[in-house]
DNA sequence: GAGAGTCGGTTGGATATGGCAACCTAGTGG
DNA sequence: CCACTAGGTTGCCATATCCAACCGACTCTC
């Protein structure tokens, strides 16, 4: 498997090295509180009001920082912050596509990309339970609108919450301690 | 806090009505900025830094207020304001277990439980590109680690990117002017 | 019947973050 | 010279968040 840039050490470290002079950041540093859990490190990530969107458009095709503030209707400075953090966690690479004047692009890296999924997941809860009408459309080769399945890798079934065995590894942390 | 119009919470009473009926919903009023979007619309529901930790606990099988404290870590004033709007996006209902003292449970509802699949891709996500080792394992009713595939319905193949074909019904939002 | 503990919250105050418009720099085009 | 573009930065203010402390209505234990 690939580098794994993303971890909170990495962030604060480079954070700490004070590479741009831009917001203070939220950079996770610890998470001293609640459950140990990929969740909630992955939200300390991309759980901000604008990440998961900035990595929408740069799914749809959309680089630059003009466009990105545009179609997601974040505020200038915020998404400044905001692709500085993601850019820090690896998810994103700032590339300049111009030396005078100074342009950049910015682009996702594999970590990035695999957020697909996840905005796929929200996507159809939002068209399922919020939305009216889905503003997108996103059909798959087949021709159809894209309807997606999660299926076990191993054995091909799909996964339904009650074929799920959990167990914590964290001394303290147990799960279900009543199966209401 | 401004409470969300009941939106999503009518679907839910009105699901068993309405065969196939989609939301009467209404696409939430308040993000005036950025493209129209069912990922935006979720993400204004389950996008703050508490919401999907909630739902998590949740799903583990933790229906109490203190319970559900402890394992997201959230200060209580915050999980007592996102439980509220939660409830009042319909994706969580309260319930009274005593009445002398009060006492009161939250647990999910069908449209929280559809939240699912969000989480375990963000799970995913985490275990690959930010966690060491996964602080709790999942494993599917075959035995082994789930490891989830995401698939169309309608032709049964794996999803992958390429094979995506977006198309926006919302004028002035047209989506990739630039496939880079 | 005194004291401690449980549960589901509120309250107050400090701090962090977000939103907005205006501004800046370094160019290009006319 | 002017207008315009891209990619931000700055200042100001409003709101959200964090945290610890507190509270009310019980129950449990001694």
């Amino acid at each position: 498997m690939a580098a794994r840039p993303a971890t909170p050490a990495a962030i604060a470290a480079s954070d700490a090295a004070g590479a741009g002079a831009v917001a203070p950041a939220r950079v996770p540093a610890e998470r001293p509180r609640g459950r140990p859990c990929a969740v909630a490190a992955g939200l300390d990530i991309v759980g901000d009001r604008w990440a998961l969107l900035v990595i929408r458009e740069l799914l749809f095709g959309n680089h630059r920082f003009d466009e990105i503030a545009h179609y997601t209707g974040a505020p200038r400075d915020r998404l400044t912050a905001r692709l500085r953090t993601l850019e820090a966690a690896g998810v994103v690479i700032r590339r300049q596509y111009s030396d005078r004047p100074p342009r950049f692009e910015y682009h996702l890296t594999d970590a990035g990309r695999d957020l697909a999924p996840v905005i796929n997941a929200l996507r159809a809860w939002g068209e399922r339970w919020v939305v009216e009408s889905p503003p997108i459309v996103v059909r798959h080769a087949c021709g159809q609108p894209l309807e997606t399945v999660t299926i076990c890798r191993h054995c091909g079934q799909k996964v339904r919450r009650a074929d799920l065995k959990l167990e914590s590894r964290a001394e303290g942390w147990e799960i279900v301690r009543h199966p209401r």
